[in-house]
RNA sequence: GUGGAUAUAGCUCAGUUGGUUAGAGCGCCAGAUUGUGACUCUGGAGGCCGUGAGUUCGAGUCUCAUUAUCCACCCCA
């Protein structure tokens, strides 16, 4: 019988098809697709702590969040992100309704997205600069890696109408804000100037020029990156050293008075704030919107992927989306990524919310009572919970602990003729007996006063990641 | 898309030159005198050794294929 079903599975291969028989009926367990990843109830709190903590930190920049849908028509990528770009080319999910003839892309990427709402709902004939932050899901099909997903999650930040120089530097130190808050350490700044549309097109020409000359010294990759996007050739792994890369040209002596005198002042800012960071001539974007300054923040703990976060300025993204010409820029910074590396340094997340009460039950009316007095609690704001699991005194007692439950309470018969019940600090273990009826709730707003009363004495003199931290579990 | 490594319990991993019924630690569940967690002790559940074929009297172990995972290239966050 197992046999017979089993073959039913053969072929299929791998560990998704290990069958499983329920009433006779073959079941297989299903696997996520490949390259995606579940954010499991142990780590959510980690999520929740970073997402919440980013945009209250882009708030005090003057952030607002934006939500736009998870799949656009596939012009939008390929007007905007660019038709020759590996993402465009190669690595978009495209999705169909059943019924429909019409096909999308999942979004491999913010910004063209936000570009395309701010358009569509004119948001850029009102108060400029519009300044818009987003946490979104995006996708691309490549190969899964360290810090690599096929779906992954991005936030990003972006400025629209403001052509100065300190709007780049604002977006910088907006980024150094957050690093600074979550405490990670050994991050370089990187940054460059691709110029503008006529200088780039100048610097590619002279680029270009110059590695035809070599062309017998490069690997096929670089030969392939020669037509397509020679900046990257700067960049090779392999050709890295060779003369004729130390030769090249390099971006910033081909940069026109208006690109020079941009970065020049992008510099000078940063240096105003104290923002460390290195010039690398090297840095190239791999999405074609990107003008003048373009910028890395890049970790070397986390693998390959070492790119935290990216951005820069996009000053004819808006005009080639179909908007009149709007200076822009912004960054994304990967989320995953961005745990992982909290992860290699051992940053520690605030924990979630823990159990307030656990109110244990022998017995149908004490489990009844016991359900009664969970409900109240929780409409008064506790987080509590009692016995659904049919479960003895101990084994009651062994789960709430599992729990961290601050406090236990056992109802018995013999509490509900008293109206008395034992409650313990799970903690000390010190018991104390209290009217269940009358004291139960001054007792959890006690337990909170005095928390709240521990958290605040350890906020004195602490850091603004403690005041966000703070703030954050108030809201 | 290209290359390398790996695949044994929920997790981390043992498993000898191929040899009976595949193990440990952690985790999970249950007990250690009446209705109270943590530490300790005892017991239990949970695996066709990723899948398919081959060699062999005999394969978790050797060979091939396949799938998946990880790492790197490429690309990017």
């Amino acid at each position: 019988m197992y046999e017979k079903n089993y073959r039913l599975f053969a072929g299929c291969g791998g560990t998704m098809c290990r069958p499983i028989e329920q009433k006779g009926e073959v079941i297989r367990v299903i696997k996520a697709p490949r390259g995606t990843q579940d954010v499991l109830p142990a780590q959510s709190y980690q999520w929740q702590f970073i997402e919440r903590t980013l945009l209250e930190t882009a708030a005090l920049f003057g952030f607002r969040e934006i939500r736009t849908p998870t799949f656009e028509a596939i012009e939008l990528f390929s007007r905007g992100v660019g038709d020759t770009t590996d993402v465009v080319q190669k690595e978009m999910f495209e999705v169909k309704g059943q019924k429909s003839r019409d096909v999308f892309a999942l979004k491999p990427e913010g910004t063209a997205g936000v570009v395309r709402a701010a358009l569509e709902q004119s948001l850029l004939n009102d108060v400029l600069p519009l300044k818009a932050c987003y946490i979104t899901p995006c996708f691309r099909h490549e190969r899964p890696q360290a810090g690599r997903l096929r779906e992954f999650h991005q936030f990003g930040c972006e400025v629209f109408g403001a052509s100065s120089p300190a709007a780049d530097v604002e977006l910088i130190s907006l980024v150094w804000h957050i690093l600074k808050l979550f405490g990670v350490k050994g991050i370089t700044l990187r940054i460059n100037s691709i110029g503008c549309k006529t200088c780039r097109a100048d610097y590619h020409a002279a680029l270009r020029a110059h590695f035809e000359a070599h062309k017998d010294e490069l690997c096929e990759t670089c030969l392939e990156r020669l037509s397509k996007n020679p900046m990257r050739i700067l960049d090779c792994k392999v050709d890295g050293d060779k003369e004729c890369i130390r030769t090249a040209p390099v971006v910033t002596d081909f940069l026109c008075d208006e690109c020079e005198k941009h970065f020049t002042a992008v510099k000078r800012g940063l240096d105003k704030l104290g923002i460390p960071y290195v010039v690398d001539p090297k840095i190239v974007r791999g999405l074609d919107y990107y003008t003048k300054t373009v910028f890395e923040f890049v970790s070397e703990e986390i693998g390959a992927q070492g790119t935290i976060i990216g951005g820069g300025r996009y000053d004819g993204l808006v005009e080639q989306l179909g908007g009149k010409p709007t200076p822009a820029l912004g960054f994304g910074m990967g989320i995953e990524r961005f745990l992982l590396l909290l992860n290699a340094q051992g940053i520690e997340l605030p924990a979630a919310r823990g159990c307030d009460l656990y109110i244990g039950a022998i017995g149908a009316p004490a489990l009844e009572k016991a359900m009664v007095l969970c409900d109240k609690l929780r409409s008064e704001g506790f987080s509590v919970s009692f016995d659904i699991m049919d479960r003895s005194v101990k084994a009651q007692m062994k789960y709430a602990n599992k729990l961290g439950a601050s406090m236990s309470m056992i109802l018995g018969d013999n509490e509900l003729v008293t109206g008395k019940a034992n409650i313990k600090d799970m903690k000390t273990g010190e018991q104390r007996e209290i009217e269940f009826e009358t004291e139960l709730l001054n007792v959890l707003y006690d337990a909170a006063l005095a928390a709240e009363a521990d958290a605040i004495s350890e906020q004195i003199g602490s850091d603004a990641f403690a005041r966000i931290m703070q703030m954050g579990q108030n809201a």
